[in-house]
DNA sequence: ACCTACCTGTTT
DNA sequence: AAACAGGTAGGT
């Protein structure tokens, strides 16, 4: 389900009902979805921040007392994760494997909601040190596309240790740009005219460049679309995305492409589906 | 730089 | 029955 757009649109909409709120309890249905600290630290602390970083999303816990220990909760979603909240204590569903009761001082009690279908999504409770400075313990991650420091020459040195890696693999690895999945990739790709199939090291000061502002503007646009629903994505609140509406390659394997009418083509590349216009994006012969 | 495993559900 | 699905960790 998430990739950076949908985890940002999550975040967003979650942020605003929890930030404010302190712990009351945590359920936990699936002991094997909760990694480090116990579940039960984090009782009875309040959380003071959210934020996302590639498509980890994670909250801040402080204590009421200046003797306690802070932590970050950090949520990755993987394949089909949903973390939503409802205003009624939900009983465990079939896929429910977390269930957290938020209070606020003067607001009822409301109810935050993991469930997934494929249980490869994780929580992972970390001792923290600030607010401002996010756990060591996530992995190597990248550089922030949306962060405004993000360019053609960071994008140069990210890709410049990669030079024999196909793009497709390059998006995907989230050492060198976080946040960004298997339907971005295409459509970032598809953006920037560029084939998958081409390698890291063969881009000109041109392509990198086009390749750069793609990554950017594609991951913009889908955030402002409130992400991509395919089938499990939702935010906060149940409601889908939109940019299914948007996508030119993903999916439509076969279908012409939507700027030049050849069919799209579909082909596994760093063993994922990848989808392209073979016009538009004129790579090395299959 | 690749492969498989982890899971369950859906599609071919 | 087999392939496939938004992701990543861990193995070779």
């Amino acid at each position: 389900m998430p990739e950076l757009p949908e985890v940002e649109t999550v975040r967003r909409s979650l942020d605003p009902f929890v930030v404010g709120r302190s712990v009351n309890r945590v359920i936990l249905d699936t002991p094997s979805v909760w990694c480090g600290a116990g579940p039960d630290a984090i009782a009875g602390l309040t959380v003071t921040r959210s934020a996302r970083r590639g498509k980890y999303l994670l909250f801040f816990l402080a204590p009421t007392h200046a003797a306690g220990t802070a932590y970050w909760l950090v949520v990755h979603l993987r394949m089909t994760g949903r973390l939503t909240l409802q205003d009624a204590p939900e009983p465990a569903r079939k896929h429910t494997h977390v269930r957290i009761e938020l209070d606020g001082e003067t607001m009822p009690p409301i109810w935050l909601i993991f469930q997934d279908t494929r249980r490869f999504g994780r929580f992972s409770l970390y001792p923290a040190q600030s607010a401002d400075q996010l756990p060591a313990a996530l992995p190597r991650l990248g550089p922030e596309p949306l962060e405004p420091s993000f360019g053609a020459e960071l994008l140069a040195r990210q890709l410049s240790g990669h030079s024999r890696l196909n793009l497709k693999a390059a998006l995907l690895n989230q050492a060198i740009v976080a946040g960004i999945g298997n339907i971005y990739a295409d459509e970032i790709l598809f953006a920037s005219r560029l084939s998958p199939q081409r390698l890291a090291g063969s881009l000109d000061d041109a392509e990198t460049a086009r390749l750069a502002d793609a990554v950017r503007s594609v991951l913009l646009r889908a955030v402002d679309l409130c992400g991509t629903t395919l089938k499990d994505y939702v935010d906060g609140w149940n409601r889908k995305g939109s940019f299914q509406h948007c996508l030119m390659v993903y999916g439509r394997s076969g279908q012409p492409c939507r700027r030049c009418s050849l069919a799209v083509q579909k082909k596994k590349l760093a063993g994922r589906s990848t989808h392209w216009c073979p016009a538009c994006q004129p790579g090395l012969p299959d």
